[in-house]
DNA sequence: ATGGGTAATTGGTCAAACCAATATTTACGG
DNA sequence: CCGTAAATATTGGTTTGACCAATTACCCAT
């Protein structure tokens, strides 16, 4: 009974493990949407039900997520399953944001570094989209896009370090901080002297990867998250004065701390 | 775009959760044959693509197995089913490895560090126990407690940096590689010498920690890791040249069809 | 019996079509 | 002019039927 024979090549895996490199390498970002079933089986070169297959293998796995009518959709499980639990934790215990700050600090370090050193030609030309794309949603008054736009223009530094883990983990800390900070500032103080040293600190960090200066590039970033730690001690100083002034004013305990995102 | 809607039940899941409760029911025992396709889709009223695809995800749990011609059998190592997708992705894109170890480079680099910079009497204490316990498993014989005493010792290290990211993250991946080695080499190849300077190495990150010399901590740290890469990737090509020769030997023509991918 | 060759079995793939839910556009009414 | 509802297009879900390729089972000649 044992079968001892080489496994015949399934297409469906094929199709699957390349569905999924192209995930893995940030081609396909968490929140893409697929192409159309009957497009990408064209494009793969292979039938519908053998698509099919191969996508129903990445949506057991929780990669994608497919809604009749609607599309398929790349899931963030990736990076959920890492720091799902980081989100409740950050909420319960501020003080963790300063470890999450000094985190970054390492990891945006290594990555600018990383990339300057490793970055193709290809990783440039997005890097360059995504630095476009940032300036613009700055100059607007979108702090929304602006968000998204940060979170593109770090992962796309981390995917041309060529490092997966570096690529996801740099985008959902981001996210998890931004995240964070909606939930306990509302919007942050967005002030223009602010807005413009960011931008001449993104611009900073983009050169020196651009003329490939590793150490530059490292030293920048770390001068970004730096800065930013301190903007948001600032702010965070700030809005415990108001909160402790307001509480002076209505005896009124507003206390929420279990904020259960996903 | 977001989705907030009821999803819509598939009817291949909905098969795939039916085979997959008569096997954990047992009245489909490991090793067993599933009836063909063709019994089976009528027998369960679907179609055969339905089928197919519910097999599909069956086989990306790895629950059952199926050849060409051969028929589909369930798996009779049901409890190597891991949850955890970053452990099957390391098994199908073996280049994360890679990945993994640079990362945990600069990770336990800083993490030897900051321990060193910062760790407390307490910390110190904690880390001593771990050093100990670590040794003890090393001269022991026991793969088992080696692991488990490894993973302690650097998540020692890990909060004695006094940063929760470092310390969970740190033995999150060591223990995410480790998992990944045992399942892919089955029995690290625990040459003596390679002990004793695993030893060493693990001894000289505890001493430079102890007598709080950052810079040495880092060297220590990544000279560890560097030794682990290295050895590593030996086992890995030892086992690739055996499984060549293995193939050698049955003179099968492997055989590349799915070239269109990608 | 045994060996080899043939036929039946069975998973793998493809094609075309239709259904159902969703997204997008258009048209209508306020 | 705007907002809402109907109509249309898009897209995943499912079925049928067919053919291919690997495996297994069978049968016959030696």
């Amino acid at each position: 009974m044992p079968q001892n024979k080489v496994q015949v090549p399934r297409i469906s895996d094929a199709v699957a493990a390349s569905l999924e490199r192209r995930i893995l390498e940030g081609s396909l970002k968490p929140g893409d949407r697929l192409p159309p079933e009957r497009e990408l089986a064209v494009e793969l070169g292979v039938s519908r039900p053998s698509l099919r297959e191969a996508i129903q293998k990445l949506a057991s796995k929780g990669m994608v997520q497919s809604r009749q009518g609607g599309g398929t959709y790349v899931t963030d499980r990736l990076e959920s399953t890492f720091f799902d639990p980081w989100q409740d934790m950050m909420g319960a215990h501020p003080n963790l944001r300063e470890d999450l700050l000094e985190f970054r600090r390492m990891l945006e370090g290594q990555a600018a570094e990383w990339a300057a050193e490793r970055a193709t030609d290809a990783d440039l030309t997005r890097l360059n989209q995504a630095f476009e794309a940032m300036n613009q949603a700055f100059d607007a008054d979108d702090s929304e896009r602006r968000a998204s736009t940060d979170i593109d223009f770090h992962q796309a530094i981390g995917e041309a370090t060529h490092n997966v883990l570096i690529g996801h983990l740099s985008a959902a800390l981001l996210r998890l901080m931004q995240d964070n900070i909606r939930l306990n500032l509302g919007e942050l103080k967005t002030i223009p002297a602010a807005i413009s040293l960011l931008k001449s600190q993104h611009a900073a960090i983009h050169t020196a990867i651009t003329e490939r200066k590793p150490s530059a590039a490292r030293a920048a970033a770390e001068t970004h998250i730096d800065f930013v730690r301190e903007s948001l001690a600032q702010s965070l100083r700030s809005a415990a004065r108001r909160q402790t002034a307001e509480r002076r004013l209505s005896a009124n305990t507003t206390d929420f701390s279990a904020s259960s995102i996903s």
